[in-house]
RNA sequence: GGGGGCGUAGCCCAAUCGGCAGAGGCAGCGGACUUAAAAUCCGUACAGUGUGGGUUCGAGUCCCACCGCCCCUACCA
């Protein structure tokens, strides 16, 4: 018995130290980089270093584990990295709070997670770890930017923001609380606020993000994404508003032109404070400051009521003529297609509701079926013929949208047009705890890039955290000033730093060469690695994350960086592990499952074989304590298999080895399809049998039975694996073996149950050949006692015959 | 309002192309071991599949309508 196996029986956290000890010496989850064998790059979400890793981080992580795992077992050189999302708010908060900066608490929490990640048993190549708030990681997204700016991807456009007029700073969106909007520090309701900011033109590529053809995704993430982007066609169209000029709306129904019986633009909207008539200003001015102060969210409830003012002006009808009021409403968003519309009540249910509200005409334009000229009571979206529409009385809509579209452009008035939903990437964040945006600005050369040789652009350390919250880069002399790369001259750093959603857009290339200085990543490891096999994570990430890290690929390779199209070729969104009450985690409600508890008391591979044995993965369930109980008696029965293998029978193997070559097949099929929690069952299952038989069959097959068993145990319980595999005299490690094979002619049973039924009622069960014909089936069948009673003196319309499985008699 | 998911035993969950409702686990019950208990081992009971229709020889599975729970999203012109 080999020296490195336990002495005195089974202790899982002696068991775990001591392997945990021996694959760090001996380099077991170094990347293998054998040429030979087909690349197989698995990776799962990287974890905030929040300070401790929950159990939602098992939840994501140990199957993930549990798959690469299994990929290399089959034959793959399996690239599994881990690292962490280091920049973000917590970080900054904890510094304002408590006076620890964040880069000393963070730091010291990845020192926390990185023992309990190796505890985890996960064969993570901590080589490739990466930290993305270490300059040499952050500096890349910085030449990023760069790149970016070059390509007329990243831009700077005035973009309002949340303001707390006490602090005088910007918020996070998160840093916003309660439905009325409050700071989070000093509770005083924050405005919004126009500011300077940078954005990069994801919406440059809408359209080819729309394609998913590419990519083996859930097709939630798909719906999710589509929907996010949300491209609508329709057309533009220009109103004249005397003594202004025209202003554009967008339409998806310039078909109901001829019924625009108002017009409404955005409270934000430029145009509202100049179009505004001397009596209706004041009016004016108070709602949009009202507006101002509202949250998205409780301008975006559908359920509220409608309200908007009347800023004295109209725009003109190009169709007719008509002069039509222009309100200014809130429903009316700046940010999406021209933040105004024109307002068709007839045939738009927002539009309809407003003008019931402030008495403003209804008129159909587009004929309801059976209509004969009454008022609608309510607004009719469908299709129909064109009324009251002039000339196009009569077109059918669906033809009036283009006609209608044609005519405007003849006159210069209008044309087609796209509007997405996705509005491009809003990334200044002003923040300390971020990547510094490369920029300087001159008062001479305006906005000038840090020349890339410059970079980084470190952050600080020195930094001062006051109470209010505003970002200490502005008020650090020796960071802000600086000289203009052009001139020389004095100059000012941009202080803004970038979304953290910036570091996780491309992450998955620099662990291929986390310390490459040249580049973002080494182009000799992404031609070895490229792209992500299989990615798996929450769903939750399915429209910012995902779709970022998408764009980001698609400029990677406009870039000439990469040569294929996405990030990612399969993904698998996991569910959510929640507390025993069913609820969401949290600490408010005092659910939360420590994963350390459970460590200690029963071992990691328990709690990785529990995560994955408490329902579908893609499902999420409640966490079960007591549940773990099963599992961890589970690993010892399977331990004790190894432990005291003592056979000396003389039986038949043969059902002995039907059953493993199923117990193979079962898990081989179930880990393929991420079906964790079945192939467990197939291994208790094969477990409990084995205990059964184990004194029964002689010690050659045994063996062999046993080996199999421990390979296929392997990826779920890498501990107990390895330490089974050391108990039966193998070499080192359960881990470098292939995946044990099974023959599928052993697989068939030469018997079979074959169930007998009249008129679908099961009337009796009889044993047969495997390969029993159809007739022989039915002569046995009806030979049956139990079944004869109930078709004697019956006529027998229909004998339904399903091969090995049953004979269904249909009488009269 | 839109999109998606889930309802099977007291509980978590299985059930291949529509073909015996039960693989696995928890809890329960009975027994063995023990002075006793725990642990362990052996053995067991328990549901007709959220509701109502339909298709079919046959429905947990397919179709229609509804009920309940969960997630995402939402005035997108």
């Amino acid at each position: 018995m080999s020296e490195t196996v336990a002495k005195s029986g089974y202790d899982p956290s002696y068991i775990e130290r001591r392997w945990q000890e021996r694959w760090m010496e001996t380099g077991l989850y170094k990347t293998d980089e054998d040429p030979d064998k087909p690349k197989h790059y698995a990776l799962t979400m990287l974890p905030y270093p929040s300070g401790d890793l929950h159990v939602g981080h098992w939840y994501a992580m140990t199957p993930s584990d549990t798959r690469a795992r299994f990929m290399r077992m089959n034959g793959h050189r399996v690239f599994f990295p881990i690292g962490f999302d280091a920049f973000g708010l917590p970080a900054e908060n904890a510094a304002i709070k408590r006076g620890i900066h964040p880069y000393k608490w963070t730091m010291s929490n990845i020192e926390n997670m990185r023992g309990e990640l190796r505890q985890m048993g996960a064969m993570f190549d901590f080589d490739a770890e990466i930290v993305t708030c270490l300059p040499e990681y952050y500096r890349w997204n910085q030449w990023f930017f760069l790149k970016f700016l070059e390509k007329g991807l990243a831009y700077r456009k005035e973009a309002p923001v949340d303001w707390c007029p006490k602090d005088n700073t910007t918020l996070a969106r998160e840093q916003v609380i309660g439905p009325d909007r409050r700071c989070e520090r000093c509770g005083t309701p924050v405005v919004k606020k126009n500011l300077a900011q940078w954005l990069f033109k994801i919406t440059d590529y809408a359209d080819e993000l729309l394609d998913f053809s590419k990519i083996d995704w859930p097709e939630r993430v798909e719906t999710a994404q589509t929907n996010w982007i949300g491209r609508s066609t329709g057309a533009e169209i220009a109103f004249e508003v005397p003594g202004y000029g025209p202003i554009e709306v967008f339409t998806t129904r310039p078909d109901t032109l001829f019924g625009a019986t108002f017009f409404v633009v955005a409270p934000e909207h430029p145009a509202v404070e100049k179009i505004s008539t001397p009596e209706q200003a004041g009016e004016v001015r108070a709602y949009v400051e009202k507006a101002s102060r509202m949250s998205e969210i409780d301008r975006t409830d559908v359920t509220r009521v409608k309200t908007g003012v009347f800023t004295g002006a109209f725009a003109t009808n190009p169709t007719n003529g008509e002069e039509i009021p222009i309100y200014a409403a809130d429903y009316v968003l700046l940010g999406y297609g021209t933040g105004a519309i024109m307002a068709v009540p007839a045939h738009d249910e927002r539009d309809f509701e407003f003008a019931k509200k402030y008495g403003i005409p209804i008129r159909t334009v587009i004929a309801p079926p059976e209509w004969n000229g009454e008022q609608l009571t309510e607004a009719y979206a469908g299709e129909g013929r064109m009324v009251n529409s002039g000339a196009f009385d009569g077109t059918p809509n669906v033809e009036g949208k283009k006609a209608v579209t044609d005519w405007l452009g003849e006159r210069g008035q209008g044309r087609p047009a796209v509007t997405y939903r996705l509005r491009d990437w809003l990334i200044s964040r002003q923040r300390y705890w971020g990547t510094p945006i490369p920029i300087i600005y001159c008062p001479d050369h305006g906005p000038v890039p840090v020349p890339e040789e410059d970079l980084p652009v470190l952050l600080p350390e020195d930094a001062e955290f006051t109470p209010t919250g505003e970002s200490p880069l502005k008020l650090h002399e020796g960071f802000r000033n600086t000289t203009c790369p052009v001139c020389g001259g004095p100059a000012e750093r941009e202080t803004d730093t970038m979304d953290t959603f910036m570091d996780s857009s491309w992450y998955q290339y620099r662990y291929l060469s986390p310390h490459y200085d040249e580049g973002p990543f080494d182009p000799a490891e992404g031609e070895s690695w490229l792209p992500v096999d299989q990615y798996t994570g929450g769903i939750e990430h399915a429209t910012m994350h995902l779709l970022y890290t998408r764009f980001f690929t698609k400029v990677m390779r406009d870039l000439g960086l990469v040569d294929f199209d996405e990030p990612m070729t399969r993904l698998f969104n996991q569910g959510i592990i929640l507390g025993e009450d069913a609820e969401k985690m949290s600490k408010s409600r005092g659910n939360v499952v420590n994963p350390r508890d459970f460590v200690n008391r029963y071992g990691s591979d328990a709690l990785r074989c529990f995560l994955m044995f408490i329902g579908p993965w893609n499902q999420g369930g409640p966490w079960d304590g007591r549940g773990i109980e099963g599992i961890a008696r589970f690993l010892r029965r399977a331990y004790s298999l190894a432990a005291s293998s003592e056979s000396s029978g003389t039986a038949d193997p043969k059902e002995m080895d039907r059953r493993t070559a199923r117990m193979v097949k079962k898990v081989t099929e179930d880990l393929e399809a991420f079906r964790f929690n079945t192939a467990l069952a197939a291994l208790m299952e094969h477990t409990n049998y084995l205990l059964a038989v184990r004194d029964r069959v002689g010690e050659a097959e045994w063996e062999d039975t046993l080996r199999t068993f421990i390979l296929a145990l392997a990826p779920f319980a890498p501990y107990h694996a390895e330490e089974m595999w050391a108990l039966m005299g193998q070499p080192y490690s359960v881990h470098e073996q292939g995946w044990p094979g099974w023959d599928e002619s052993l697989i068939a049973e030469e018997e079979i149950t074959l169930i007998v039924q009249v008129n679908g009622k099961l009337r009796d069960r009889i044993e047969a050949p495997a390969d029993v014909s159809e007739e022989i089936a039915r002569d046995l069948a009806l030979a049956s006692a139990k079944v004869r009673p109930h078709v004697e003196g019956r006529e027998i319309r229909k004998a339904i015959y399903v091969p090995g499985r049953l004979v269904n008699f249909v009488v009269s």
